[in-house]
DNA sequence: CGGTACCTTGAGCGGCCTCAATCAAGGTGG
DNA sequence: CCACCTTGATTGAGGCCGCTCAAGGTACCG
């Protein structure tokens, strides 16, 4: 019965002493005492399949939750219907900061492919993080990381060409694959060339295009959603030299 | 002497307890008691000339600066030298949040008029916090909510037209103006057309064109830098209805 | 008065979008 | 097993929006 619910959770409860992600996630820099305060304020984790929404933009906002494992995007959407990813979140990061200011959350945020994640109910961090001042500090950073992280995309959409996002994007989703463990030169993109074009600010066929470009170049190897870094160096170029520069 | 000082610092102590901005700035929700607590922390406001800067970019971290009075703009560069204004700041608006992730300033702050600043020493903020609760939500609110503000940023870089990311910055300035007392459809502009372009993915050029167009259909009146908003609805539609629904 | 910063306007070009056709992969039912 | 549909990706052709380059114009200021 419980494995056929809707929103099925996970009977094991959690532990985030235990958890493998501890040095990505939040409990960086907490004793062992801590932890385990930490640990009786995470709720069990909740599984979610492919395309499930974890929260609805408008929904009242109750608790933060981070990735365990999977992969999820977020997506905020103008009056007129228009969408705009906003971020993919992988393993050990943090979902739901927006729903802070207003108690309700401001973005949507779904499963791109089957995740697992942990449920952080934000009034009890809250008092919590009270008690651990380090807890307090590392929160107060993580919201400024989000921030310093949507700035650089604003600078990303305000002045990129079409190629340079495209280099950045799989730059910086190869730098956070290799932080993980996983090969940075060699992955499987999780999101389809639509929703990279939505947080890119470009349309999907022109994502396509660019790829095909890179590949032609012996930049990349592309088959389908897996992606090759085969010059690192000469994607770099283009995001951070001129294009007159020379790679070495 | 201390007037002559490349930084000069105001020599009036400040207290939010009989602050104006109290409303709308840091305060709000606290009681007398916790506000003048508060007050101990705050330093001497300070005053800058325009075009002065607040910090740099890379600069150490040590405070949080709330707007008393004027105008400022906040700035982020990659590596290779491109510039992107990520925001324009007005009394009662926290500047420096993105310092705390890593301890460093990871933009600028630029003063676009004579201005005024409260200086707010993070780590006492934060030791304040832990005593006075509805500080501690506050602030979490606070940084909420510039993560929601960038998120809609994003949201107008990557789907809008120049003309609607016109609308929705007069649209925007407005309605910020009119909540501080001001008129909400007759204002001057702080900034160049370059930093507003800077700030919404366009060229001065395109800025300064729109804004034309604008008046030529009856929007709005320009005269250098003091803009009227004569049809406000217009503007309105531009941006949340299809171009097809004309407002009444 | 000359100098400078800023704004406006025009002309032409180019990058990305739009529209559309094709193709591959996966699912379903006969 | 294949016919059929759906979804997602690729590629092409053409058009438009915003950029680039350039030439004034205007306000401010030493």
């Amino acid at each position: 019965m419980s494995e056929h619910n809707h929103i099925p959770l996970h009977s094991l409860k959690v532990s985030c002493s235990s958890c493998s992600l501890r040095e990505l996630c939040l409990p960086v820099g907490l004793n062992r005492e801590e932890m385990s305060q930490l640990d009786t304020v995470i709720r069990q984790s909740r599984r979610l399949k492919r395309g499930e929404y974890l929260f609805h933009s408008g929904e009242s906002f109750k608790s933060l939750f981070a990735v365990r494992t999977g992969f999820f995007k977020t997506c905020v959407a103008s009056q007129d219907g228009r969408e705009q990813v906003t971020g993919f979140q992988m393993s050990g990061e943090l979902m739901g900061l927006d729903g802070i200011s207003t108690g309700n959350h401001s973005c949507d945020a779904i499963a791109l492919e089957d995740s697992e994640v942990c449920e952080l109910p934000f009034n009890r961090m809250e008092t919590l993080s009270r008690d651990i001042p380090s807890l307090q500090h590392h929160f107060y950073r993580l919201m400024s990381r989000e921030i310093v992280r949507d700035q650089n995309v604003m600078l990303l959409l305000g002045n990129m060409k079409a190629e340079e996002r495209i280099a950045a994007f799989l730059l910086n989703l190869s730098q956070r694959l290799s932080t993980r463990g996983f090969a940075a030169n060699d992955f499987i993109l999780r999101m389809s060339r639509e929703e990279i074009g939505s947080f890119l600010g470009l349309k999907l066929e022109t994502v396509s295009r660019t790829l095909s470009k890179f590949q032609q170049q012996g930049w990349i190897a592309v088959d389908h959603k897996h992606i090759q870094l085969v010059k690192v160096d000469d994607l770099k170029n283009l995001i951070s030299g001129c294009s007159h520069a020379n790679g070495h």
